[in-house]
DNA sequence: GCAAAATATTTACACTGGAAACATAGGGAC
DNA sequence: GTCCCTATGTTTCCAGTGTAAATATTTTGC
């Protein structure tokens, strides 16, 4: 085979429309995230994902699950700075907005069932794997002081909620915001559990 | 002009098609949505629309700014039961998240920056309604235990986000289950806001 | 080496949203 | 009343979409 020929087969077409799918979501958002547009960059025929993906849903949850991936990592990001446990849970607060911020079009397709397949295991999977760096976090707090079974899930589960719903809201510009068009920033709105805080 | 025959002009076309949207969300979801499935089911022409909303992403935010009006509706039910501010606030949450249960492609749909146009000035009128019912609640709530400024808007934007995200999360099954299956629901997760009751 | 399976292409098709040209009705000015 | 202007709908057309089916190429297992 001519070195200088394009390969019939391409070799690694599954990462590479993965890839090629998220470049295209910094650069054009979602609306350019079509199965033709992700093909053609690879340098592709627009039905080759089909033997990988089945559809482009199958595509999008793959993009999702990588989109996942990297949301865990933006989250541990600063985490190791400290051991202390309210510190640690403002940093992973911090990198779940930062992330929501930096990727926007991502994020939006990451937490979409229109897009993605839930059900799918490699995407669930690496969803539970970024839910499980907040339990983890949590399990440092003071989240006894309800003193109700579960205490400890609730706490979880109203953290991520916190953190989720702020990213969301703050994207979609739902806030109030003051005369200068400016709106409270999440390291101000943290301090709201501080009461998690063993001191 | 023969009262049998169909008019030419519909005469309130636009509530109508906001209408039919609405039910075709309940009915099939965002898919479904689409500018000639909503025509067709007022019996117009898939280009009528056009006259009224520009198009289908002006249409969608106009079904989107009726969603955040019935949203707004759902929180307010069960309020006028108690005067009692913490009471207020967990009827307000459940309404929330049983709108967002009991519509979930509409919910979807209010939320997407990529369906609705954000400064649409009827839509962030209405988005901005739901948002002042939370807002005038959290005045009632113990919210200046922070003693910091701008103590209240903290705490208003805190626990729209929470709410927000729970009920994103929830729909979107990415809280643990038991061994059972079930996850904890808003109920059993609210008491984490207990510390803002005035007793 | 050779069949079988995996991977990619080509072609075709039913949908989509929107642009443009045209048809009809309603509402004022006179 | 009637005549014109504007608002409202229709028809027709087009480029773009995802996917199915038939075909081509390469790799893999034996």
């Amino acid at each position: 085979m001519n070195i200088r020929r394009k390969k019939y087969h391409h070799g690694d077409l599954r990462n590479a429309l993965i890839q090629a799918g998220i470049e295209i979501l910094e650069e054009d958002g979602l609306q350019g995230l079509t199965m033709r547009a992700i093909a053609a960059r690879v340098g592709v025929s627009h039905t080759a994902p089909k033997n990988h993906f089945g559809s482009l849903k199958g595509l999008m949850t793959a993009i999702g699950a990588e989109g996942f991936r990297r949301h865990a990592i933006a989250m541990r990001q600063g985490l190791s700075d400290t051991s202390h446990g309210k510190d640690r849970l403002d940093a992973a607060m911090r990198g779940y907005l930062n992330f929501a911020e930096a990727h926007p079009a991502l994020f939006q397709l990451m937490f979409s069932p229109y897009y993605c397949d839930f059900g799918e295991e490699e995407f669930s999977k690496q969803a539970r794997e970024s839910y499980a760096i907040l339990s983890e976090i949590s399990r440092d707090l003071d989240w006894d002081k309800a003193n109700l079974p579960d205490s400890q899930q609730r706490t979880e589960m109203m953290l991520w909620s916190f953190a989720h719903g702020f990213a969301t809201l703050k994207m979609s510009r739902q806030f109030p915001t003051d005369e200068t068009g400016k709106t409270l920033d999440i390291d101000q709105v943290i301090p709201s559990f501080d009461y998690l805080d063993k001191g």
